[in-house]
DNA sequence: TTGTATGCGTTATCAT
DNA sequence: ATGATAACGCATACAA
């Protein structure tokens, strides 16, 4: 392998120079720049990527936390960060979770060692303390309303969303709603629980825990929660659905077994994704790839900065 | 940012002792070693990553090249490359392409500046000689069935699997069948093309080129192949779909037009995603997981391999 | 068991 | 405009 040391050598001039001309500095003759190219095309030259990495404390390589990337909320996101990084010439490396702390700490871990530049956390596992311990190797920009910890953040009100789509349910006359959800730790997921219990004490109605129905995520999890209500003896009449894939899957569950929607239950998802449309499922639509965007621009700002992302209610014929 | 050289002074010992303890070498006294442990508590060092990789010349980053991630399709197969890195302590940088050459070229040109280890490509656009190009610089492993370059594989046979979706059609008395495929070009659009055209030579069965639907990767997308099937004078009474997305896509389609399935039109998918089990659909299931798997032990395997993926017909209603 | 010395390939500083 | 040289932080061959 070569190196700018050879290139120098064969263009007869310094490193100093090849170092120039690689980097498209000025202050180059015009005949000691054809010198050092003409070497840079006999020698096959492939420049050290590590040692430019080592040289400058710098490797354009941004982290990436998420639980699973197979899910659309996420591979959303991913892509809306993805189509910045390519933009803005950066890398990015993954870290599926399955929201296990351990693999988060890895990824802190190569902030610290100077591996990746920054690191996005789409969805948090780890202590805010973690977090808060890591911000001197790197700016960390994290998914989720937080006021405490000194980073850049886009998120969505998950409370007002919330809130927003059970105040619909109310006009409309239910009185009994639940709510299934992926996890019911997580910052994300208590902000929600605190809407749905606000709401509760706000309109005097009974919070029932049976009501909350997690680890539900894939289309396939619809066909568990249509099981679920289906075994209650006071069963909730409409549900807030945390991902448009699980309501799509209610959906079609209840199709198979002539469960009229939205009279016998009604149905709200989130994200406002294709299959929401396709199926007439009203929606709550959160722009994911905006959020993906915003992410990767704060995990290449220097500045620390706060973004709330707004949401709306697609109004269609699952209410 | 204290390194190997300060803990050596701080702990009286030689860098050498430092490094030897770093890296877990045998023949470091007690007494040496705990003074080095001491000196990393004390300083809070951190190794920094990048002089490593410089000294070693590898990085234990893998790239993985895919047009997109937001498609089940691949963003299977990553996550079981993914779950095997994880297992092998290796990191994963992404290149989503959009089938875009340069994209992928990018990623070449990061293995030849050693940036990353090896790269898997689980869905080529570039010139086979150019990845021959690149082969001296890595491992590069791809996901089709390829004899002409030394590098590894693990692929589905294409051909097979769509020729054994059509026999089966062809059983069921369907004469006039159509697919729906992501993109035309590609290595394994090639061989399902080919398989097409064989069949119908085979039984001499017309060859209509509007049998024959791109651009059809999403959910959404079903739709507009109804529309399209609708459109035709001659429509197909079967359509090959590669992908269950896409086939969910036209069964909602098809019912919300009153269409029946199989009756009207009959529909095979592709990947037995668990929509299709929900939905009732037959279709062909690749064990996407396990081709993620042996994509990357390939990768970080220096002997070269090609394996081939057998797949099955999974038959439920829409046939 | 330990240490010295050198290399890894590049960039940055400073002098000229 | 150009070059010598010192970092960058670590690994390792070799000597002791």
């Amino acid at each position: 392998m070569t190196n700018i040391k050879d290139l120098a050598k064969l263009a007869g001039v310094s490193v100093t120079t090849v170092s120039r001309v690689l980097n498209k500095h000025p202050y180059v003759s015009q005949e000691k720049r054809e010198a050092v190219l003409d070497a840079i095309r006999k020698t096959n030259y492939q420049i050290n990527i590590n040692a430019v990495h080592l040289s400058r404390g710098k490797t354009n390589l941004i982290g990436v936390v998420l639980p699973y990337f197979d899910h659309p909320f996420f591979s959303q996101i991913l892509k809306g960060i993805s189509n910045q990084a390519i933009i803005n010439n950066y890398k990015l490396v993954l870290f599926q979770t399955d929201y296990k702390v351990d693999r988060e700490i890895e990824a802190l871990h190569m902030l610290k060692q100077k591996q990746i530049d920054a690191l996005i956390i789409c969805s948090r596992t780890s202590d805010l303390s973690i977090i808060e311990e890591h911000l001197p190797f790197g700016p960390i920009v994290l998914s989720e309303d937080n006021q405490s910890v000194n980073c850049s953040t886009t998120f969505v009100n998950h409370y007002k969303a919330f809130y927003k789509a059970l105040e619909y349910l109310y006009e409309k006359g239910h009185r009994k709603i639940g709510y299934c959800i992926g996890r019911k730790s997580g910052a994300n997921s208590s902000m929600r629980n605190l809407a749905y219990k606000t709401f509760h004490e706000k309109y005097n109605l009974p919070y029932r825990p049976e009501f909350v129905i997690d680890k539900t995520l894939y289309f396939e999890d619809g066909e568990k929660v249509v099981d679920r209500v289906n075994k209650m003896k006071n069963p909730p009449t409409a549900l807030l659905v945390t991902s448009d894939q699980v309501a799509a899957g209610i959906v079609i569950t209840c199709q198979k077994r002539a469960i009229s929607i939205p009279e016998d239950i009604a149905i709200i998802g989130f994200n406002n994704e294709p299959i929401a449309k396709m199926m007439n499922i009203t929606s709550i639509e959160i722009p994911l790839l905006e959020i993906g965007k915003s992410l990767f621009l704060q995990a290449i700002d220097d500045a620390i900065s706060s973004k709330e992302i707004d949401v709306k209610l697609i109004e269609r014929g699952t209410v």
